[in-house]
DNA sequence: GGCCGCCGTCCCACTCAGCGGTACGCATGG
DNA sequence: CCATGCGTACCGCTGAGTGGGACGGCGGCC
């Protein structure tokens, strides 16, 4: 029974990949014949290769059905990009937190989208699409389009062909105005988020630098619309990001950074 | 070449999961030989491995080298036990850190280790042996007794079978005292760590427990042996511990809760 | 009550994916 | 200039992995 749909090489790895990727932040337990129909695999398929993950510690037990174990959470914690970026940026973080009294982001480009690294809330904090470990497409946030403004065209190339997606009524989705932008940040060092990734969400966004010069990742303030003054937030953020590239080892030029 | 020291199934995976492990807190990159002299793998299977973990993202290829990706980071984000604990707690480890002025710890039981969850650091903190995702033996930590005080006896019995190594002088290392002193803990609801994980270092502990009314993991209070009175932060660390447990639904009975 | 559908589990013969010995080109450095 | 160690590539052999199928148990529906 041929299921098609499969991407890559059907090699074990990629199949047991397909397994693990069948979890996500609102499925947290999956039973064998569930997780045999999402991954396309035999059930008899399914039903070993989950045995064997959960032998080396990548699932768990949950009675009858499975769920991710704690060994891929050790693991995780163990990526260079997030831990080194993390571990850095938190101090500064918790200034920032302090100083603007909203939620702070930090976050890396992987592909095409932004993975956020760390989030630092305020305690009334409304809900927010961002999750620490959560995907975004990167031309609809603030952190994102920081990060694309200082990436090799090539990046910006990937990302303008894979769809300029609509998040909201507002989202950047033309290719014209979005390398305009992208030229404008450059030029202000500051990126903002107006409701683009979800409505009644704003931020203001600046790109940090590694000591290679390249750009790492970008870190934010956010907060609802009607609350938080963007353009008032975007010294204490362009601060925070410079400081931080500035720890990194990042050979800061004048005024407005070009990597 | 039969390299020997194989512990589990020699399948796909085994393999796969000795190439990340690998890696270390340390050991962030790594080449084809050294990858394939540390799994005890031929090179040749090393190569073709690394190759495919990097397509499917778990690995990412920094020059001729090779690290993990940023997609275990996202899965690792995913695991359960870790997320719903960290996001229910993290408000209260906050206010514990700044009623206390010190760092605090959120852990889980891992087998006979213990996994640290999150680490609120203060800001002049001194190094501390404890890194989030990083684990440590069970008996030699303040999270890691107050858990086991509250564990079935099959897991305090495994912990002391697999050996109560020392850590440092102070480090409790014989069966009879660590049962006596987890009897002390369920008397107190609060575990002491005297300078028994690393030399300099105290804390004061409390257990958390979850809806079912089994323990969850540990919350502590963290710091050098000079400057902190762990007695002294002993109420407000239960009190912390207790709350978080009462959100999380936890069937909290009188004075000393046993599960 | 009895049927039916779905579940997790187990078995087993076939086959091709994975394995590793081997070889090559290339830096490095003594 | 050779010795050493690296990453990479090829290729024939084989047993690990696959999936169809069967089985017993559990609930819900008729």
């Amino acid at each position: 029974m041929r299921t098609a749909e499969w991407d890559g090489g059907p090699s074990v790895l990629a199949r047991a990949a397909a397994v693990l990727d069948a979890f996500g932040a609102d499925t947290t337990e999956l039973g064998i014949s569930e997780l045999a129909r999402r991954t396309g695999l035999a059930k008899s398929t399914a039903h070993r290769l989950a045995g064997e993950l959960v032998r080396i510690g990548w699932l768990e037990q949950a009675g009858t059905k499975v769920r991710l174990g704690m060994h891929l959470f050790e693991l995780g914690q163990l990526v260079p990009r997030q831990r080194a970026l993390r571990e850095a940026a938190l101090p500064f973080m918790e200034d920032l937190r302090e100083a603007t009294n909203s939620n702070v982001h930090l976050a890396v480009l992987e592909g095409i989208e932004v993975v956020y690294v760390e989030i630092l809330r305020v305690r009334d904090s409304q809900p927010l699409p961002s999750r620490v470990g959560g995907r975004l497409p990167a031309h609809a946030t603030g952190v994102g389009k920081a990060i694309l403004a200082y990436s090799p065209p090539e990046v910006v190339k990937a990302r303008i062909d894979a769809g300029l997606t609509r998040r909201t009524a507002y989202t950047v989705i033309m290719p014209g105005p979005l390398m305009r932008e992208l030229a404008t940040i450059r030029e202000a060092g500051i990126s903002y988020d107006r409701q683009e990734s979800a409505m009644g969400v704003v931020c203001a966004a600046a790109p940090v630098f590694g000591a290679d010069g390249r750009v790492l990742g970008g870190l934010s303030v956010t907060g609802r619309a009607e609350r938080l003054d963007t353009e008032r937030m975007a010294p204490a953020v362009r601060t925070a990001a410079l400081t931080l590239s500035r720890q990194l080892g990042a050979p800061l030029r004048r005024a407005s950074t070009r990597a």
